[in-house]
DNA sequence: GAAAGTTTCCAAAGCGCTTTGGCTGACAAT
DNA sequence: ATTGTCAGCCAAAGCGCTTTGGAAACTTTC
């Protein structure tokens, strides 16, 4: 059933039978009704192929995903999926993935946009001075950003949580515990929410007149064994921080292990507070002991990106809106007074 | 740049420089080579929308993904998608997500297959006598089923792994260990992947002339939390088992949690072998002790499985091709003799 | 009651590609 | 010299939609 088909069976035009179902003015009322329920009744749907063709609107948006062998995607990427998936499946959004060499995103980039296969895009993970942002900017295409870049000379829509605070939060409540050497295991030091989060980190020591020394960062892929590897090489020096301040719940997995086999335990010889993306499959209160966490649910971020990259696709939502949402701070066994 | 520029600039007409570009035989292969130079030099790239609305080729394959409040897309999920992107990236073939109500998976199929969105679909995680097989194989569309569903009255194309001999020669091993009462921890049973699980579990036991009762079984969703407690109803109760076979490295994290708080130790009191789908961020070494795993990469499935949609895409592939991985059963720590 | 607006609808021209159904000219066969 | 064959090319008709530029019919205005 085609528009053709429609019209004929309605005994009106094209053009009219398209107005009528695209809500445009020059239709009465009662044709546009009794166009609205054929079009119903019959289960009439346009065809997108041809609707795109014809507007340059591809009711889609896109993802530009890093692949090739060495590349693994980010187990974040399912939460925010399930998050887009909420707003979108009520919308009949569809989301695009196309992989790209890791590195040379850019001619992808390129592609999808020249093709129209995408009306926006989603980008995530910015680096400093992101160039997806500036391509995305360059190539006039709606986006959002989920992070933040700095280094760019303009301004850009994004949505992003108060990594900065969050970290803040956490280490001064250490601070105030007493702490006074807390270590940092930080994500991939090229991504900005790790600078962020340092930063935080810092801002709260500084506070104090304290620093964070480099002997007590690390930043590395968030995989458990790195997680483990980094409190060992922390906890076997010199000076041992008392407390830890660490980037993701994967992470934290293997600093309680590394933990246990040095023979401490957690809140005695070490407190630990780690960020929680909200994973429906492992949670900080089913850690030995119930992991303090600063926690942002990036699924509920997922939700949000789709509602603005809808709203931007419509026209509703225009300019460089910048998101920031707070991060819960939530306190549980893992954190004590340090040791005298 | 489009296709009656190109053919202006060449002194050509569009169908020759069509057929030149799409390799048909009535071309000279002189014409072919000044035509596919011109195209270089200028970046002609056909315009994907106008192709698919002449050819009804979508030039994607296509996911329908379960979404809605209550529903978590499956961490494995993300390894599908890399190995997928590794093979997609090289071939320009992207990928589109359309979420769905869960439960009501057909409306969406029946739009995106209308709608000629895809030219393929990926069928993940079938149950028994899965709808959504039979609806794809009535569409006429090409599909791969990740996984198997039973029940079917016809044959279709799949990849699965050996989950059945995977999981009955992780039992055989501990059977020969001198284990007797083997429990098995599950996912959600309504997976064809965890009825054959639990079926290799019980043929190696029958083989004994043992059983497996519904108190050694839990199938449940696979989180760490549903690692723990079924791993404490199981060892609180009157029979404890002696070893555990498991069917997630999450779930395995909960069991190893629930041993140590009942003050028992791997492998003396209990031993453990958990199926390894091959994350990168959670390896079976990593484990207090390191884990035994019958072994399997999805993100190999998802290269594979590209591949072969591919293939069907192209006509290269037909039929209902079965495809069964075996899986590697790697034998480390966690697994001792039974007890006295 | 004619002029000027309004409302409501339509025919037809794209959007950029593929594909059908020729046409042309060169060469071989008769 | 005539016919047949075939390689190589083309014009034009879709694919199914949107949108431009009218054109009737119907109101309102003076």
């Amino acid at each position: 059933m085609n528009l053709k088909q429609l019209a004929l069976m309605l005994d009106l035009s094209q053009t009219t039978v398209s107005r009528a179902l695209n809500g445009y003015p020059e239709v009465s009322e009662e044709t546009r009704r009794r166009v609205a329920d054929a079009a119903k009744r019959h289960g009439y749907r346009p065809n997108p192929s041809a609707r795109r063709l014809a507007t340059g609107k591809a009711g889609m948006i896109g993802y530009v995903m890093p692949a090739g062998g060495s590349v693994d995607i980010d187990p974040h990427f399912v939460e925010f999926l399930s998050g887009l998936g909420d707003y979108a499946r009520a919308h009949e959004l569809d989301l695009v993935l196309s992989p790209a060499e890791a590195g040379d995103e850019e001619t992808t980039y390129r592609r999808v946009v020249a093709n129209k296969q995408v009306d926006a895009l989603y980008i995530s993970a910015p680096r400093h001075a992101d160039g997806r942002i500036v391509l995305a900017q360059q190539l006039g295409i709606p986006y959002i950003v989920h992070g933040r870049s700095e280094g760019l000379d303009f301004e850009y829509p994004f949505l992003d949580i108060d990594n900065e605070a969050a970290f803040h939060s956490a280490t001064r409540l250490l601070l105030q515990l007493g702490h006074k050497r807390i270590a940092l295991i930080n994500g991939d030091e090229t991504q900005t929410f790790a600078i962020f989060r340092e930063r935080g980190v810092q801002r709260a020591l500084a506070a104090r007149e304290l620093a964070l020394p480099p002997s007590l960062v690390r930043s590395v892929a968030m995989t458990e064994e790195n997680g483990y590897r980094a409190t060992r090489s922390l906890l076997e020096q010199g000076e041992a921080p008392t407390a830890i301040v660490c980037s993701s719940l994967i992470m934290a997995l293997g600093v309680v292990r590394a933990v246990r086999d040095l023979g401490l335990t957690i809140p005695r010889d070490l407190s630990l507070v780690a960020h929680d993306d909200v994973f429906p499959w492992l949670k900080p209160e089913s850690f030995p002991v119930p992991l303090s966490t600063t926690r942002s649910s990036i699924r509920a971020a997922g939700q949000r990106i789709a509602e603005r990259l809808a709203a931007r696709i419509s026209g509703l939502e225009t300019g460089a809106r910048g998101e920031i949402w707070p991060v819960d701070l939530v306190v549980r066994g893992s954190i004590g007074g340090a040791r005298a």
